[in-house]
RNA sequence: GCCAGCUUAGCUCAGUCGGUAGAGCGACGCACUCGUAAUGCGUAGGUCAAGGGUUCGACUCCCUUAGCUGGCUCCA
């Protein structure tokens, strides 16, 4: 198993409490470890983060749980396969085989976990040595004869191509690394702590039981794996779950229904959300933001439809490699269209809709373009995975001489934007190819040159960023940028791609100065990604409690007596004069009441008026927060409110 | 797509051993006109996800399907 996919895939949760070393090993793991890691990103490591996860006692209390986890279920199932339990970032997990029952592999019920639980806490308790020790490969094929994942494990071992940690080893094992506690030896390379009752019992706990194949191969068995957490003691564990409560209570499809964002219909399909007046507002105040900074960044905007060609993927490369992940193409007269998966074509097709010369690059053309791709239905999440979404998508067509520069103009747009959003804890990642992987197309020159470009790029605009094979797109290499939510999640956002192929592909030029024809190179970006996957990040990284000049609804007028509803309107006629987001609440409800509801929409202002406000032209400014500011003439709220909503300010 | 769990009123959720359903919020109506997080009373609202089976009888047990949730795989 490759380390990335110890990972959650979604989004990688660290809870710190502090401690340096949880991070250091999550920052050093999401890369591949094998990568080469920039200069300046591992001077930055050792400076903050002395000792990595790997070497902390934490990965060692999580390593033996694992171990202890696996013997409580030997003990109960006593016929189980084991297979791998490695520790992960917050805890641990161990794949395990069943057998067969009726035909269906057999699995782990609510009641077994739980059982499991129990017998592993006894276990613990019962403190017993870890001692280490190794044996020959013979003695450990003899050993683990009924163990075949662990055969597989000792032969590949054995033939030097992967250690069981699937990680690629470079020279044949001779002899192998055990650990045993009781009578409980597993293949292990370790470290473990000494004795298990330096795993406290109280601070463990198995959370859920899943389907995962043996070595993350879809086309290997299916093996049931058991996740569960270890801290160091109850209070470290309590915390822990106690933020996974209010990650949960943050989930953007909760508060996407709560505040009237979003709203995903059976009817109209899985994955295909429909934007509500709310959301649709917080949406397009992003899109008409980032609008404005390409207006004044010399981007052009395009419009293209939401099909094409067949022919036109075809060329382009997308229908051929992403067959499987696509809407099947509608047929028409004889002819078939696709939905499309990406804009890209659509937006080389403009540029060859006529001669290009030097003097037109670089050109950057700029749409909100919508894309559908067959996403499988186990994936589907929310806003964050979804079938049919918006790219903030530009296509800039440039020399080779103007690589470099623009490469690091979309750069530091991306970083623009991140600020303007309040996102300050991100990092970038450059995927490159594997080139084991037939999954790239391309020669490997115009692979190294890409590569390059990027590299030059971001190093000149001071950029830190780690280095990961496998993750390009299959026509360049790319630089994705990754934000820390609040609660220390992880969301690739932005991506940056350098693309040689679809320009070779669509056989695109431009006249140079010389009079000669020439081949442009395309960069494809997106700061925000997919609007929808921004915004549910969004959701959950401010709680639903968005910035002003974000929020769906500005202000709420809080009339205290129905005589009062008159004045609510008028001064919120005023403030929609100025463009403002307000609403009155009319209603027959009490002023309390009122307020308590506009609370749980998290309205940044609610204005309370009453005679006194009515008699001086006030209004009583209340913010979410639970401040209540007193009263305010209604011009100096205004002025107020709109400088904070013009600056984009975090403020109230 | 694979593994597991879940699906009861618009929302959040009860529902015992198989005897055909409840609460709170919301909606609507009436009264109250109130000064910074829930005024009171009343009314309506359900093919218990869908389909099939077992049974005298199914929200409850079994099967199939769909959707959702958590994993796995995938992710341009």
């Amino acid at each position: 198993m490759e380390p990335r996919h110890a990972i959650a895939p979604m989004w990688v949760m660290a809870f710190l409490f502090g401690r340096s070393e949880i991070r250091d090993w999550r920052w050093a793991s999401i890369s591949n470890l094998q990568s080469p890691i920039s200069k300046i990103w591992r001077s930055i490591m050792s400076e903050t983060n002395p000792i990595p996860y790997a070497e902390s006692e934490l990965y060692r209390i999580r390593h033996s749980a694992a171990h202890v986890m696996a013997e409580a279920v030997l003990a109960l199932f006593p016929e189980a396969k084991i297979a791998i339990g490695p520790p992960i970032e917050d805890g641990f997990y161990y794949d395990f085989d069943l057998g067969q029952e009726n035909g269906k592999p057999r699995t782990f019920s609510e009641e077994n976990l739980a059982q499991i639980e129990e017998r592993m806490k006894e276990l613990l308790k019962q403190n017993a040595p870890f001692e280490h020790s190794s044996m020959s490969i013979r003695e450990a094929q003899a050993f683990f004869a009924d163990q075949p994942y662990k055969l597989e494990l000792i032969a590949d071992l054995a033939a030097g191509k992967l250690d069981e940690n699937g990680e690629a080893t470079a020279v044949p094992a001779s002899e192998v690394s055990i650990y045993k506690q009781r009578d409980f030896v597993d293949l292990c390379r370790g470290p473990h702590v000494k004795f298990t009752k330096q795993v406290k019992a109280n601070a463990v706990k198995l959370l859920r039981t899943g389907g995962a194949y043996w070595r993350g191969n879809e086309n290997n068995p299916q093996l049931q794996r058991i996740y569960g957490t270890a801290w160091h003691n109850k209070e470290e564990l309590d915390e822990y779950l106690r933020l996974l409560e209010e990650a949960k209570a943050r989930d953007h499809r909760r508060l996407g229904k709560q505040l009237g964002l979003f709203h995903i219909s059976q009817l109209v399909g899985s994955g295909l959300p429909l934007w509500l007046p709310k959301g649709a507002v917080l949406r397009e105040t992003l899109e008409n933001f980032l609008r404005q900074a390409q207006l004044e960044r010399g981007y052009l905007p395009v419009i293209t439809p939401h099909i094409g060609k067949l022919d036109l993927y075809i060329t382009s490369g997308h229908y051929p490699y992403y067959k499987a992940s696509q809407y099947t193409p509608i047929d028409v007269d004889e002819e078939k269209f696709m939905l499309k998966p990406m804009n890209c074509p659509h937006h080389i097709e403009i540029y060859r809709s006529e001669a290009r010369s030097y003097r037109d690059l670089p050109l950057r053309l700029a749409e909100f373009g919508t894309v559908y791709r067959y996403e499988q239905s186990g994936e589907l999440t929310g806003l964050t995975r979804v079938r049919g979404f918006t790219v903030d998508d530009s296509h800039l067509f440039v020399t080779p001489d103007q690589l470099e520069e623009e490469f690091i103009g979309v750069v530091d747009l991306i970083q623009f934007v991140f600020q303007t959003m309040g996102f300050h804890d991100f990092r970038a990642r450059l995927g490159t190819n594997d080139p084991s992987s037939d999954k790239y197309a391309g020669a490997p020159e115009m692979w190294a040159k890409g590569i390059n470009a990027i590299r030059q790029a971001a190093d000149k605009a001071g950029m830190n960023y780690t280095i990961e094979e496998g993750e390009a797109a299959f026509y360049g290499p790319k630089l994705d940028f990754i934000f820390r939510d609040v609660l220390k999640r992880e969301w690739q956002l932005g991506t940056v791609q350098v693309d040689f192929l679809l320009p070779e592909r669509f056989d695109l030029e431009y006249t140079g100065e010389d009079g000669q024809k020439h081949r442009p190179v395309m960069i494809h970006r997106a700061p925000f990604g997919s609007m929808e996957r921004f915004v549910g990040i969004l959701i959950e990284h401010f709680n639903g409690a968005f910035p002003l000049w974000l929020a769906p609804a500005q202000v709420m007028m809080v009339p205290i007596a129905d005589r009062h509803n008159e004045y609510a309107h008028a001064v919120s006629r005023q403030l929609r004069a100025v463009g403002m987001r307000v609403q009155v609440d009319d209603s027959s409800d009490r002023m309390n009441k009122k307020i308590r509801n506009a609370q749980l929409q998290k309205i940044p202002y609610m204005l309370v008026v009453g005679d006194k406000e009515m008699e001086n032209n006030a209004v009583a400014v209340r913010t979410r927060d639970e401040e209540d500011r007193g009263a305010l003439p209604v011009a100096e709220f205004i002025s107020h409110a709109t400088t904070l909503i013009t600056t984009k300010s975090m403020e109230l």
